[in-house]
DNA sequence: GGTATATCGATAATTGTATATCGATATACC
DNA sequence: GGTATATCGATATACAATTATCGATATACC
């Protein structure tokens, strides 16, 4: 326990928490590596380190006790403390993400969505205010954002991070397909719907032509 | 060129395509390895050794060709011959997906969208009709669609896979937040946002407290 | 035209991640 | 209570990815 996560766990222990928490587990008091690793299509081993990491041991002959393992989980993901975000980019799909309400389960709160369309200012989305880019700095500021969505079209997304971390903002999620140059301290996160495209396309043309 | 890439090298060619394409790139007509490793915070043997799997050589002294690169990466990646797809959950998200309208430029093509809300059938959404879901079998059987997006919710992801497979679905894009359990031969790709989720909070929790 | 140098490409070392092996231990069952 | 066994946890191996080293080569400049 506590010593430090390689990104590739980190990634899988959502997905650890969303099968212990999901129906097929209802009933269940202990789980075991080898029923996780097989639900999942990984290898025990691997789910063994992986929990291991962040939480206290198993039993042996009975595996895991759920609870447990989900309190750890969460807690370490900090899905208990929320984190509040702010929103750059109320177009279609900035606008989609304000309107899911799956991620106040995660622990993130979008607090309030900018835009510099003005024309867009005043109206709410999923509960949401839309307000002025101009006022993104201040906000951030007086209520100590640490995370920023990015939405805009890619030209704009550098510069629309450029305004965030000056604002304070230290992780970044951005949704433009674009690289984004940043500070050495802050943390970017792409959801690069681009290189997930790759994949998939280049499957099928593998498939294709062997 | 044309030894097998691996994911990770292959998640970042869309990269560099959208650098070469980029603005600050207009007006150069060689690019060098440590030019595009510096722009987007790599190292410049990674950068050459992925171009050398798709592209042939650069010059010593100058450096690649960008349109050489440029017309390598589109082909490599596919984006040239366009791929069909069809989307099955027209909420939000699912909505947002059939609105936004920079998968083409990926080779791309949403052609329909299912929902199991009948009430939905008939409406369009950017120009992609959505259908009931009782029609999807047919329609991805007569277009010989390869590229399913599944937008639903959690609990109806594995239903609406396996239904996708049955109807000659061979790659999976899965926006729901559910691990999916196929046959060999068919590729999930998963977006995970819970995934990106918890390398953001982390990387908060770790830089306040230590 | 000759020389210096930027950049490439191949091979080698390093690091990191995933998988395998094996002894230890708590539970279940006789 | 004793024994068999499922499962854990630690150490070790194998594999894959990244980073480093070094010679080769084409361009630029004198």
């Amino acid at each position: 326990m506590l010593t430090s996560v390689s990104v590739q766990t980190l990634q899988r222990l959502p997905v650890y928490l969303n099968l212990l928490k999901s129906e097929c587990m209802q009933q269940a008091v202990y789980v075991s590596s080898k029923t996780i690793a097989e639900s999942l299509g990984l290898h025990e081993i691997q789910v063994r380190k992986d929990l291991a990491s962040v939480s206290s041991g198993g039993k042996p002959k009975v595996g895991f006790s759920k609870i447990t393992l989900i309190r750890d989980l969460e807690t370490y993901l900090g899905y208990n403390d929320s984190n509040d975000a702010i929103l750059v980019g109320a177009g279609k799909l900035g606008k989609a993400l304000l309107a899911y309400d799956g991620f106040k389960e995660y622990g993130l709160n979008i607090v309030a969505a900018f835009d510099n369309d003005e024309s867009l200012a005043g109206q709410k989305e999923g509960n949401v205010p839309i307000l002025s880019l101009s006022k993104m700095n201040d906000i951030c500021d007086r209520m100590k954002i640490r995370i920023g969505i990015i939405t805009v079209p890619s030209p704009a997304a550098q510069s629309i991070c450029d305004q965030m971390v000056a604002s304070g903002i230290l992780a970044v999620w951005n949704f433009a397909p674009a690289h984004l140059d940043v500070p050495e301290h802050i943390l970017v996160k792409n959801e690069n719907m681009a290189a997930s495209l790759a994949v998939l396309s280049r499957h099928l043309m593998d498939k294709f032509t062997d």
